[in-house]
DNA sequence: CAGAATAGTTTTGACATTGAACAAACGTGA
DNA sequence: TCACGTTTGTTCAATGTCAAAACTATTCTG
C-alpha cells in the first residue's frame, strides 16, 4: 500500500539527526531510489517535507550531491495546557519549532470549567493568528482522568469533574475541538522525541511529572502506555506504605502523601503552598525537617517506583515538573531503594535522570502528538494525489 | 502489500467464532471477494485452512451456500514447560487441539539444566513423533527471568542461572531451538486466547500464576506486556509492606513473602511444603491459622495488585495456578481492597476471576504463541506463490 | 418453476513497486 | 585540463496486487 510507504518514509525523514537525501531515505526505508524519490516529491508538494539548499557543511564525497530534506514548516499543530496557576497554548511546527506561545496566569483551583476553557480558547485563538502556516489539528493537555471520548472524568486540582471539552470549550478558529489527553503523558512525549517523529535517548521510560498532584506516565516503544482506558500511568496514588497517613482519594499511604508537593512543604515544616525551590533550599541548607522530609520522598518514590519497574521493566526514570528540583536531593537514596527492591536490577540497573528544561512541557507534547498523528498519515491530508498524467 | 493482507484474512478466519465462508472473511477484512477468495486458495493450498463440509447445523438462508472454512490441521506447534516438579511437552494444531501431550514428573529443584532439558527433549520427541503434522516451531515456558536472546538468566526455584538453552537442550526431531519464554507470559496467552487466534473474553488482564514462586503478566490488547527486556510482570517482588518480612531477593516485605505458597503454608501452621488444597481445606474448615494467613495474602495481593492497575490500567484480575484453589477465598478483600486503593476504580470497577481449569496451560500457550508467529506471517510458510499461469 | 438472494469466479483496468537504464553533478588523479 | 569513477535522481517498461463489475452457481421463497 502507497499510504504506508508514505508514512515510513516522512517517518524515516523525521527520525533522521541530519537533513536525509532522497537516496538515503530509499535505503532507511528499504525501498529503491525510484519509490522514495516519488513518495518524496509528493510530501514536498504537500508541503510535509522542504528541499533545503544544500550550503550548509554536511559531509561531501565524490558522486553527484543529493538535495537535502528538511520537516517542511507550512503544517503546524496547537498544543494546549490547563494547570491550577496558569493556560497556556503553543503552536509547533514539524521542524520542533515553537513559532507562538501564549500563556495566562490565574488561580484556577476550584474554578469553573467554561470560564477557564473560554481562556483557553483565547489564548490558542492568539496564538494560532501569529503563525503563517497551516495548523492541523489541536490536543488539549489536562491534568486528570480523561476517557477516550474527550470527557475529562476528574482533576482533583482543579476540582472539576465529568467535563466534556467539546461541548465547553468556544472554538477555535474554525479547528475541531482538541483531542484531549493527559498531562504528564503529553508531557512525556517531549522527552521521548525531543523534535516531531526524532526518537530522543530513551524510548523506554517512566516520566513522573510533579505538579500540584503527581502525574506518572509509562513509556514504551516511544508511546505512553495507555491501559484498557487510557488510565494508565497514575502513580500518584500507588500505595507506599499500607498503614501510612490517609489521602483524599480514600486509600491510605499513597505516593502523594510522601512526595506529593504540598505533603512535602508541610513535612519539611513549611507552608502548605512553598514552592518546591524553597523546600529544596531549605534541606540544601542542612534545615532537618525538610532533609528528613525529602528523604522520607526519596525512598516513597523508591517503593513506588520498583513497583513499576518490577511491572513494566522499564529501568528509566525521569523526573519532571516540580520534582526537577528536587532531583538531585532524592537520586541517591532513590536509587539505592530501586536497586534494592527490583529483582531486574542486577542486570539492567536503573538510572534515573532530570527532565530537561522545557517551558509548557505538556503543551508542546500535546502538538507534536497531534503531529504525530499526521505523520502516521500523511496520506489524509495529501489527498487522493493520481500520478501525473500529461494532458491529451 | 500482499503478505499483509494474506495474514489479515488468516487472522479474521481464526478469530471467528463460527466457520466462516469466503464471503464473510471479505466482509470482516475489509477487501472485496475477489481478493479475498484467491487469499483464502493460497491459505487452502498451503494446509492453514481447509475446506469444512456445510454438513453442521449452521445457520441458513437464501442463496447459494458458502464452503465453510476451519483451521488447518496440517500445521502444529510444539510447546514445552519446565516446572520445579516436572516437565511436558504438547503439540497443537491450528485448531486448538492438543494433538499429544507428554509428561514427565520429577523433584527439579536445584537441578542441573543438562539432565532436565534432556528429559525435556525427550518428552518433546516422543509427543511429535505421535502427531501426523507438520510442526512448524516450538517456544519454551520457563519460571524465571529471560532475556531476548533465548537465555534463561535466573530461575530462583529451579536454581538455574544463565542457562543458554539452545546451547543446552538437545535438538528435537530436526526442528530448531524452542523460543523461550516466561511461564507466566504464555500461560496468559491461553486465557486471552482459548484457541490460537481466536480472542477469548478479556483482551486486557493481569495473569497471576502462583506456583513454587508468584509469576505474574500483564496482558494488554490480547499480548503480554513485555517492557524493556521482556522482564515485564514480576508481580512476586512487588513491595506490600517496606517493613515486612525478609525476602530471598534481598528487599523486604515482597508480595511472594505474603501470598507464595511456601510462605503461605507456613503462615497457616502448615508444613512449608503443604499443597495449596490443603491450605485452602483448612481455611475453609475455619483453622484461625489458616483463615488467617489467607486473609493476610488476600490484602497482600489487594495492594499489589492495586499499584499494577493504577500504573497499567487492566482492571481485571485473573488468578491462575496454585493460586486458582484459593480464588474463592480471597475475593471478598482483595476485591475490596483494590476498590479502596485503586483511583479509576469508581469508573471502572475491578474485577476477578478465576482462570478456567487448563492443564499444562503454559506449554499450551508456548504452543499457541508459536502459532501466532506463523499467523503473523503466512506468507513465510506459503513461500513466494505465483499467479497460476496458465501453462503455455 | 420463476425470481430473489447470496457465494464464488473471471475479467478488466488502475496503480504502486521494482529493476534497469540513463542523465546529472561532483571529486580524483593522471 | 580532462577522462573516469562515483553517487544522485529520473524515466520507462515489466510485474503483481487490488478493486469493480459482470457473470455463473446454488439455494430458498412464493
Amino acid at each position: 500500500m502507497r499510504a504506508v510507504n508514505l508514512a515510513r518514509v516522512l517517518a524515516a525523514a523525521l527520525a533522521a539527526p541530519t537533513p536525509p537525501t532522497r537516496a538515503a531515505l530509499a535505503t532507511a526505508t528499504g525501498t529503491t531510489r525510484a519509490t522514495a524519490s516519488r513518495l518524496v516529491d509528493d510530501l514536498v508538494a504537500g508541503g510535509l517535507l522542504e528541499e533545503s539548499a544544500p550550503d550548509a557543511g554536511l559531509p561531501r564525497g565524490p558522486g553527484r550531491p543529493g538535495t537535502h530534506l528538511s520537516p517542511g514548516r507550512g503544517v503546524a499543530a496547537l498544543g494546549l495546557q490547563v494547570d491550577v496557576d496558569r493556560v497556556a497554548a503553543v503552536v509547533t511546527d514539524l521542524t520542533g519549532a515553537v513559532r507562538a506561545s501564549h500563556v495566562t496566569e490565574g488561580d484556577f483551583r476550584g474554578s469553573r470549567p467554561e470560564g477557564v476553557l473560554g481562556l483557553l480558547a483565547d489564548v490558542a485563538g492568539r496564538a494560532i493568528a501569529e503563525v503563517d502556516a497551516t495548523v492541523v489539528g489541536a490536543r488539549l493537555a489536562l491534568p486528570g482522568i480523561v476517557d477516550g471520548r474527550g470527557v475529562l472524568l476528574r482533576a482533583p486540582n482543579l476540582g472539576w469533574s465529568d467535563v466534556a471539552v467539546a461541548a465547553v470549550m468556544p472554538p477555535v478558529d474554525g479547528l475541531p475541538a482538541p483531542v484531549v489527553g493527559n498531562e504528564a503523558d503529553l508531557g512525556a512525549v517531549t522527552v521521548s522525541y525531543p523534535a516531531p517523529g526524532r526518537p530522543g535517548e530513551h524510548a523506554d521510560f517512566v516520566y513522573l511529572s510533579g505538579a500540584a498532584g503527581i502525574g506518572g506516565s509509562v513509556v514504551l516503544d516511544g508511546a505512553p502506555l495507555r491501559g484498557r482506558h487510557g488510565w494508565a500511568g497514575e502513580l500518584g496514588h500507588v500505595t507506599v506504605d499500607p498503614d501510612g497517613p490517609d489521602c483524599a482519594c480514600g486509600s491510605t499511604g499513597c505516593l502523594e502523601q510522601y512526595a506529593g508537593m504540598r505533603a512535602l512543604a508541610v513535612a519539611a515544616g513549611l507552608e502548605p503552598t512553598a514552592r518546591t525551590s524553597d523546600i529544596a533550599r531549605a534541606a540544601r541548607d542542612g534545615e532537618p525537617a525538610a532533609a528528613a522530609a525529602v528523604e522520607r520522598a526519596a525512598e516513597a518514590l523508591g517503593i513506588a517506583l520498583s513497583a513499576v519497574v518490577n511491572v513494566v521493566d522499564v529501568p528509566v526514570i525521569v523526573l519532571a515538573g516540580h520534582l526537577r528540583e528536587i532531583g538531585d536531593l532524592v537520586r541517591p537514596t532513590l536509587l539505592e531503594t530501586l536497586t534494592r527492591r527490583v529483582l531486574s536490577a542486577r542486570w539492567a540497573p536503573p538510572v534515573v535522570e532530570v527532565a530537561p528544561q522545557r517551558p509548557l512541557a505538556a503543551a508542546v507534547g500535546a502538538a507534536y502528538a497531534e503531529l504525530h498523528a499526521l505523520v502516521a498519515d500523511p496520506g489524509r491530508r495529501l489527498g487522493r494525489r493520481r500520478t501525473a498524467t500529461p494532458a491529451g
